[in-house]
DNA sequence: CCTTAAAATGTTATATAATAACACGTGTGT
DNA sequence: ACACACGTGTTATTATATAACATTTTAAGG
């Protein structure tokens, strides 16, 4: 019976909500009132909320709080949500136990540390809302740096960062990238970022750059880095040609 | 009309959740249908979520998420709540405009940042949760100080904490105080959050502390400050005639 | 091993709320 | 003046939740 519910409880947190029918073909075995009640008990663990023919996660009517903070994010996340979960997915799995890791801010950042609920590894990131979703994993010890927070991208930055930063050793850095291309390389808006960034990879042993596909071609105004301070890009498909050979050449594996 | 909607929204926020019937009493002059129709549109744009029979905050709703990553802090939240609640209101007034702030961890720091939501002012704090809540006032600078996660608290702590601090001027700080006796002074629990309070203490112009009567005579393990250090103290009712004594010897106002 | 209490489940009737569909007025811009 | 979108009200219909009681299962103690 508590798997029934521990079950329930798993599937509302994957799909975001569920209807009772869902429900009611999912445990055939069981009354409908007997799936009420355990909703019922989820709702009073503040785990889920009911709502009229089923129920929703809290976590993911959480994640829209902090995406309309300023209008346009919540569209943003949106914009090539199915690149950027394929791009987390190929991500994970580099992300090994024991490692310190750090994690950048950003919607294909927030999908990676959503698929990180297992495995027991330190963390750092400048994303508040990254943090509070890896700080589900008991066996993640999460490191906030310090800053201001931009209510923009819920990240913080600041004058503490590198300072910061330069007390962690980082094993694997998982980067975002805002652009490449061939002449300005990996690319992004924010000059505060691309510091970080800039000293995240110098520090870090292995550099992964996450980016989807749109993002090539484009170029944002502040370079952080080229392809070959680079160890693995990890794009939602296979690259160019003319990418492949440059990658090839500077040692940069393509995912 | 769209004072309505509004005000309903507000409602919402304030009480956490409303039933359909309050709303129809509280606004007679429409059917029930176009409150229904309201709160459809609250929700499209995500500030509340339909229940049955009503609706809920969504703000709120994602507080109780930090508050039960770790079992015991839902209670203790909803623990002297009213006290806590005089207490931040107390506060509050005292968060003069212009001035730089710090503003501690816990239940009754969060209820103050609930109530700065208006105002110009650059917050310091060390509590995700109450950085949040605070970065919701668009005049607000919030500072989140670095370090590692506590889950139980949602606040940070770490190295780094003192460091970035000490970077900071803080013209008043709002301190929480978990116990307060004579011989120990005003106590808590952990010890890094000691350090950081004491650094604060030394550093603030100004140094308040909130602190609900259900905390007096109790002693935790490690003291922070004692009376002569503090400028103001607020609690949830008047003290008793030993305590207002020292106060008027010390030079410690109580609010 | 048996007994009892507590927890979990099922069943029904009843109460409650949500939806859909249509109708009406009001303002806006063409 | 016209079309049109928008907010609103009304009703009938459908769907859902609740309450109360009966039954089964589980856990705890003697």
């Amino acid at each position: 019976m508590k798997d029934r519910r521990q079950s329930i409880y798993e599937l509302i947190e994957q799909n975001g909500q569920v209807t009772l029918h869902e429900l009611e073909g999912l445990f055939p075995d069981v009354s409908s009132m007997t799936i009420r009640r355990d909703l019922d008990h989820l709702e009073t663990e503040n785990k889920i909320v009911k709502i009229k023919g089923g129920a929703k996660s809290l976590r993911h009517l959480s994640r829209s709080l902090f995406q309309d903070v300023e209008g346009d994010y919540a569209q943003r996340e949106m914009l090539h949500a199915a690149g950027k979960r394929i791009v987390a997915e190929k991500a994970a799995p580099l992300a090994e136990t024991g490692r310190s890791i750090f994690i950048d801010a950003g919607s294909t950042m927030m999908q990676l540390a959503g698929l990180l609920q297992t495995g027991r590894f330190t963390v750092v990131t400048n994303a508040v809302n990254v943090a509070l979703e890896l700080s589900r994993n008991q066996n993640a010890a999460v490191n906030l740096i310090g800053g201001e927070i931009n209510r923009r991208n819920m990240c913080v930055a600041g004058a503490g960062a590198l300072d910061y930063m330069s007390r962690i050793n980082i094993d694997i850095a998982f980067v975002a990238a805002s652009g490449y291309s061939e002449e300005a390389g990996f690319t992004n808006g924010t000059l505060y970022d691309c510091e970080l960034k800039r000293f995240v990879i110098k520090k870090a042993k292995k550099t992964v750059i996450l980016m989807d596909k749109s993002k090539l071609g484009k170029t944002m105004p502040y370079t952080f880095c080229k392809p070959e301070d680079v160890d693995v890009l990890i794009m939602d498909g296979p690259p160019e040609a003319e990418l492949a050979a440059l990658a090839k050449r500077v040692g940069m594996e393509i995912i």
